[in-house]
RNA sequence: CGGAGCGUAGCGCAGUCUGGUAGCGCGUUUGGUUCGGGACCAAAAGGCCGAGGGUUCAAAUCCCUCCGCUCCGACCA
């Protein structure tokens, strides 16, 4: 291919509007332009990349015996309805009707058609395992889109889904796809690591997430460097820590006023106390019911494992009045010591069993109580502590017990049994072979290629633009052809070209008559692979330069023109 | 949805406070000199200053309303 026949726009000047690296780089390298906030249009280039992933993916799929199909992006209400994701999925997906008033939304997932789908087809046992997948753009209504194609309202997703006679074959179906995600990232010349993930309403159902670590990652990971264990931080367990002994043993209670001081960070200032010292004291509602959750003064809330510790289907910080109502006092002013509903339910992270020494609201506008020992103080007995706190760096692994790091991560995949949810909703059966009809078990797994991409570029960059894998670049070689004007060096390119093509390796030959400095900034800012510079003056020095992006110009080598395929193929 | 900021040429921005001829850089086009890491000279094209209303002799600039975008927060299968 030409570089003059390509519709190529580089810009010396990242966009206004980007935040992280990957996003500038993918408009400035001309992968991509914003049409409107989340929407985005794939020029050439971006679009061959899309295309490299997509059929990195497909591959894999197929090979896994996974089988593609693909079904509308405009899905009818009423099978959303079917599982009730109608009015659960909320202001998050688009929903519109037609000239008949028919409802219908543009698909952010598709559980229920492929389900659907499914059930129409699949009679017999016979017909089982099954996986199909299909890869659709993807709508949802993001409050908020960031990060180019990272977080948008239109992307492309893969989407799979597994129907399995058991649990044993739906336990196989789940690995089969976790180790086909590890391929496809792989092959996509990226890193990303599995993560353990929260079920979310599936209660304990295994899921992963395959993160690509990252600094712009919007997810928070926990690692354990000792056994191996990464969960992210919805998910994310703790080991018991001794929290509890930390401060000393201590005479009664006792009031203090501590006027107009509502937060922790306030208090412990006020006092000149760290925040380990205090308890931190949040009404919420569960199931419309409040209760006290207490933790460290230095830790958050988790809400999916307080959910998970009270059973309940909702939680949510409670409204001043129920707070007022519960405790006597103002939000700021709560503690786990005589509330005014003296029935209401406490709960209390499990780092602050036989806590003693601390400072805690009183219950009482403007004042705290210092010198509190919970186990004395309070109505908590020990089935009131669990695990409840989002991990916090150092904390100690649940299976090891070395500290955990936390880093931040780019969620593109992520594997989830689904059981009978959505089988069971569209009673989706098949017979057995003593002809009695079972619920067909679920997987579904999904990898966001758009996103993929941009990860790629997240992972893979240096200050002078992108390093494409070569399995992924959009051309795996540039000719940078320095005088295009002189026809005994432009025809040396072109026959470079054609021998690669013909080795099926992909190539663009720069034919534009730019200075040689403007070429070679524009080759690493789109970061070919491979730089095969084609000048007169290189030649009747011997050869042609082969430089790889990720290496300096040290690294250069000089080849003859007739070894120059040789040598590529060596080097991709 | 709450808070903040920004909408001026394809891109990046100044001008707005203090009303009076719409500017700069990049990119684009033409001609010339250059030619190994984003050259230089000369000329040129390209704008309903986000939209609507108001104030004024006069509005990119002041006032009102709306729309869009970005950031922080809440949210996120």
């Amino acid at each position: 291919m030409k570089w003059t026949k390509t519709l190529i726009q580089t810009l010396r000047e990242d966009p206004g509007d980007a935040e992280i690296d990957s996003h500038k780089l993918l408009v400035r390298a001309g992968l991509v332009r914003k049409v409107a906030g989340g929407l985005y249009a794939y020029l050439p280039l971006g679009m061959r990349v899309l295309r490299k992933i997509q059929q990195i993916v497909r591959e894999e799929m197929d090979a896994a015996g996974a089988q593609e199909v693909v079904t509308p992006i405009l899905q009818p209400a009423d099978l959303w309805r079917t599982t009730g994701r109608w009015d659960a999925m909320g202001p998050n997906m688009f929903k519109l009707r037609d000239r008949g008033e028919h409802e219908f939304a543009l698909g952010p997932t598709a559980e229920e058609v492929f389900t659907d789908l499914a059930k129409g087809i699949v009679n017999s046992y016979r017909q089982l395992p099954l996986t199909i997948y299909q890869m659709q753009w993807k709508f949802r209504d993001e409050t908020r889109p960031r990060f180019g194609l990272m977080r948008s309202k239109e992307f492309l997703m893969k989407d799979a889904y597994s129907f399995d006679v058991d649990a044993d074959g739906a336990d196989k179906s789940y690995w089969t796809m976790y180790h086909t995600y590890e391929r496809i990232f792989s092959r996509c010349g990226l890193k990303a690591v599995p993560v353990q993930a929260d079920g979310g309403d599936m209660g304990d159902s295994l899921t992963h997430e395959f993160h690509v670590l990252a600094e712009a990652g919007e997810d928070g990971i926990a690692f354990c460097e000792g056994c191996g264990y990464a969960a992210n931080l919805e998910k994310a367990e703790k080991a018991e820590s001794s929290d509890g002994a930390a401060c000393p043993a201590s005479a009664p209670y006792q009031e203090v006023s501590t006027p107009g001081a509502k937060t922790i960070e306030q208090v412990a200032a006020f006092m000149g106390l760290p925040a380990e010292a205090f308890v931190k004291s949040l009404v919420y509602v569960a199931d419309g019911k409040p209760v006290m959750v207490c933790v460290p003064g230095d830790r958050d809330v988790n809400d999916v494992k307080l959910k998970r510790f009270l059973g309940a289907k909702s939680v949510a910080l409670a409204d001043f009045e129920t707070v007022l109502a519960a405790t006597g006092a103002n939000a700021g002013f709560v503690g786990p010591v005589k509330p005014a509903d003296a029935s209401l339910r406490i709960v209390a992270d499990v780092s602050l069993k036989g806590a003693t020494g601390r400072i805690v609201g009183a219950n009482k506008d403007d004042y705290h109580l210092r010198d509190v020992d919970l186990a004395r103080d309070t109505s908590l007995s020990d089935s009131c502590f669990a695990d409840l706190t989002i991990v916090k760096d150092g904390d100690l692994c649940p299976h090891c017990g070395k500290p955990m790091a936390i880093k931040r991560g780019i969620e593109v995949g992520q594997v989830f049994k689904l059981g009978t949810k959505y089988s069971g909703a569209f009673k989706a059966v098949y017979k057995n072979d003593k002809l009695e009809e079972r619920v067909m078990i679920m997987g579904c797994y999904g990898v966001g290629v758009s996103r993929t991409l941009q990860a790629i570029i997240e992972q893979s960059h240096d200050k002078d633009g992108i390093v494409w894998p070569s399995s992924v670049a959009p051309y795996q070689v540039v000719i940078e052809l320095l005088d295009p004007d002189r026809s005994e060096v432009a025809k040396v390119a072109n026959d470079i070209e054609a021998s690669l093509e013909a080795f099926g390796v992909d190539a663009i030959v720069d034919d534009r008559a730019e200075r040689p400095g403007v070429k070679f900034k524009d080759a690493d800012l789109i970061g070919f692979p491979v730089r095969v510079v084609v000048g007169a003056k290189g030649l009747s020095n011997g050869g042609v330069e082969i430089k790889r992006r990720s290496e300096d110009k040290s690294k250069t080598r000089i080849v003859a023109p007739e070894a120059v395929v040789e040598t590529i193929k060596s080097l991709l």
